[in-house]
DNA sequence: TTTGAGCCGTGAT
DNA sequence: ATCACGGCTCAAA
């Protein structure tokens, strides 16, 4: 039994950094709620555009009242993080009418642990990618790495809260120049208050 | 500080 | 079923 998904994307540039941001999500009508599939950062709306172009995704200019009121509430709340009003996004999303739908982003019993770990990690805190394997009992700290790597929704998961062993950041949006990532996730964890980030 | 070998789950094929 | 490939670590140089 299929239902058709249809991807919509929203996108904004956020106060506070500079990427530009993208949210990909299918919006449940009889629910009346947003189901996010992911998040990216762009350095340039030109990017964002030639991105949409390419995966043919929907920018409807007709949304539902609701889906647009969510929407809003989205970039607000993550505005609001990104201005440190909002400590917790992941917490925050509870209390609105989206879905993240983990179990269908990390399929696997080990990726479930890595992400239900993680998402333990409070807001200024960090965490290292040993850490988190010792946590699930495995010795698998690279493949924490791999898992992390493919996290559709940063931010939220708050994959930036884990950093190396040895105290650098480590790397952060995998596909994208490691500089503009590492500074993005330096960003981040400042914005938390996390000493790491000076 | 840099290099190199070991590690182990993923995603692509 | 493979297999190459990492958001990593540790030790050695």
């Amino acid at each position: 039994m299929w239902r058709y998904v249809e991807i919509s994307v929203f996108y904004f540039k956020p106060n506070i950094i500079d990427p530009f941001i993208i949210i990909s999500y299918d919006y449940l009508k009889n629910q009346k709620k947003i189901n996010l599939t992911e998040i990216r950062f762009f350095k340039s709306e030109s990017d964002i555009l030639e991105y949409i172009r390419i995966n043919k995704f929907e920018m409807s200019n007709h949304k539902d009242d609701k889906e647009r009121s969510i929407l809003l509430q989205l970039e607000n709340a993550i505005n609001d993080y990104l201005t440190g009003i909002i400590i917790d996004l992941f917490e925050e999303m509870k209390s609105m009418d989206v879905l993240l739908d983990l179990r269908n982003k990390f399929k696997t019993d080990f990726s479930q642990k890595v992400i239900n770990s993680l998402i333990k990690i409070r807001p200024g805190e960090s965490t290292t990618y040993s850490d988190i394997a010792k946590k699930i009992n495995s010795k698998a700290y690279r493949a924490v790495g791999s898992v992390l790597r493919n996290n559709p929704l940063p931010l939220i998961i708050p994959c930036h809260r884990v950093i190396k062993q040895n105290g650098k950041l480590g790397g952060f949006m995998g596909q994208m120049d490691e500089d503009w990532g590492t500074n993005l996730k330096r960003s981040l964890l400042k914005i938390e208050g996390n000493i790491i980030s000076k």
